[in-house]
DNA sequence: AATGAATGAGGGTTCATTCAT
DNA sequence: TATGAATGAACCCTCATTCAT
């Protein structure tokens, strides 16, 4: 079907540039993820995307560019796992437990996403700040715990002073500082901070910190 | 003054060389504690310390090495901090709060602390683990909150159930995610997190994280 | 000529690109046989091949892998030449004697031969035993010397008990080492070696030499 | 005895003085020889000697210098040890035998020498040129040979027309080059041309060489 | 849509050497 | 006699990027 002339299909040619685009993306998130923005080499994510270096500015521009569409990429797969995270607010305790797990859990799965946001702080933000993506994307995970802080207050659980941003930064700190800072934390404390038990005992000690924050 | 001897003075020669060294160290932190360990030029110290490249390996041996002191100083000195702390212990709920309020205030007037370790944590806490001073180095802060929890406990005002180190982490990672977080969170969150009015809120709500987090 | 397809021809990119690197392959075989390894720099190499620095490590990685291949080359040149040699195994004196005068020519046609494996050997053969090339490439020579000898011998002039490795060293040693210590030579025996009356007799001593060592 | 003022005895002094300068020679014999003069650092050689980088200007001046008085060194060692040598010209074949046994020895005695040579010849007796001590040091052995030929004719048993200096350069060039060449020949030859069996096959090729060249 | 070739500005580091006491 | 401190030129190499098909 089709007139296939000396040239392959244009359907083919540009399934293979979004493949190659794509690859380029995946390879940029490990590598950024690992170096940060100044130690990952354009080379080394051409090479893993098994692709030249000439196609990162083909396609992105500039390492810069590049960077700004993979902080794009984590934070808009956070805000899709936080938007699908379904829970029932007539028991807002069990609510929050769910979002401080689901947190704690994203970032261990998500290790990228801490070593992304560490090396972009370490740039004072400077790449966010180009992205009119992500200035507009607003966690709705704020929103999230304003609806359990109501919903728990309503039900003569939860203190009525309490701010969705308070409780989200203390939410995502306690989880972020403990995995972002392993490294010398170990050094400090001569711990194993990632051992099974570690994790776990420390998912408890967030959830009570939590819970004891809002409950009555 | 003095009878001076034939022989000129070492000491005074000495004394130069002191002065060069520490002019370097002085910069490498500022210089570090901006752009992070790679990005941190070896060109830009030595002028800073308005001395020479070589002098930088003359003194330190390599650009891994000066970070290395780098990070033993600032551990130092923080350490120090912490052991000039001074509280009562018959009044274990004022003696947190002045453990959050000066863990707190450290990070505020030491930026280039959260920077450094930032930058440390970004390489795996490469150049920590090669320093035998700094793992023999263990924070006297969770001795110090291990002796408020007892005091605390005793006089029948907070839980058994606190491990030290678990509450050293929690009131770190409240500090220290917030600063050292504070250009992602400003796109996330659209504020500006270093306002003063928000600089002491979160002060505030530390304190009152960890105060419930404690008491019975 | 040729029909000329859409697609301009890449060989026209590749003949640039080869021609770069002969370039370069060219300088460099100049510029260390004239400072040896560790004296040849870079930049002489570069500016002779009137191409930049950052291409020799675009084609050859490092200066390491560039001087390896320096070495493969004139080898292997050696080798082509050795290899046409032409004599008439019916007259095997001859034939002896064509092989001296062709080693002693070719070291005084490519001074840069002496020079390069002076540097390689003040280095230890280290490159050479990088190279997997140079390592299986095994002079031809010897192989022509042992027929000589047989030929010599089977007509009842040569002696039997000559092995040609021996007599491939020897023919090596004597014209190689006049050239290679010329310098250090002329200061302790005071004399011009390279003159042309003592160049040529020194070739009759040679000659006379080897022709007495395989002579019945 | 003697009045002993503050100041050390000046003959301890002086003493200390020539250990030093001959430790750094000594160093620098070493150094020079296991990576030739470029490669030799100023920074090896002090810390072999114990003593500092310094020192070595305050006594030689500079590395030019110093290695010079190194090259003259060797010399006159080589010279020293060729003085020493005894024979008896009632048997000049022996005698031949026992000189062409001294210069192989010496080479493997002294592998410094030649690494030193070899060094000095890549650049271009640059530095034997500017030593006067070299220049006016004619090696003995040129006229050791030259009695022993004159020995062997006498008493019939060796031709007329032979050279002194020539018989030098073939006895010299045939040990030297076996060993200054051997790690490339090694590459190219594939034997190990240090094997005990090695060496003393190649010193009886070189006595059978040497022989049958002045012998009738 | 894709790519081989080229670029030039530094990057950290090393070197022999001199200053100043 | 001896030495700690300082110097600056250069060296090899790497980087993100653009040229030219």
């Amino acid at each position: 079907m089709a007139t296939a002339k000396k040239k392959t299909e244009p359907r083919a040619l540009q399934a293979r540039a979004v493949e190659t685009r794509d690859a380029i993306l995946k390879a940029a998130i490990r590598i950024f993820a690992k170096h940060g923005f100044s130690g990952g080499r354009i080379e080394q994510i051409s090479k893993l995307a098994k692709t030249h270096d000439r196609m990162i500015y083909y396609y992105f521009g500039s390492k810069e560019k590049l960077f700004i569409e993979v902080l794009e990429t984590i934070y808009q797969r956070l805000n899709d796992a936080e938007a699908a995270l379904e829970f029932d607010l007539d028991d807002p305790v069990e609510a929050l437990r769910i979002v401080v797990r689901f947190n704690w859990q994203y970032y261990l799965d998500h290790p990228e996403f801490i070593t992304l946001l560490n090396s972009e702080n370490l740039h004072q933000g400077k790449h966010v700040k180009k992205s009119a993506q992500v200035s507009e994307l607003s966690s709705p995970a704020v929103n999230l715990l304003a609806k359990i802080i109501k919903a728990g207050h309503q039900q003569g659980l939860f203190r009525k002073d309490i701010r969705a941003r308070d409780l989200y930064l203390t939410i995502a700190a306690l989880g972020y500082f403990y995995l972002s800072n392993r490294h010398t934390l170990s050094a400090f404390l001569n711990t194993d901070l990632l051992a099974k038990k570690a994790v776990s005992s420390w998912l408890d000690s967030m959830v009570d910190t939590v819970l004891r924050k809002v409950l009555l």
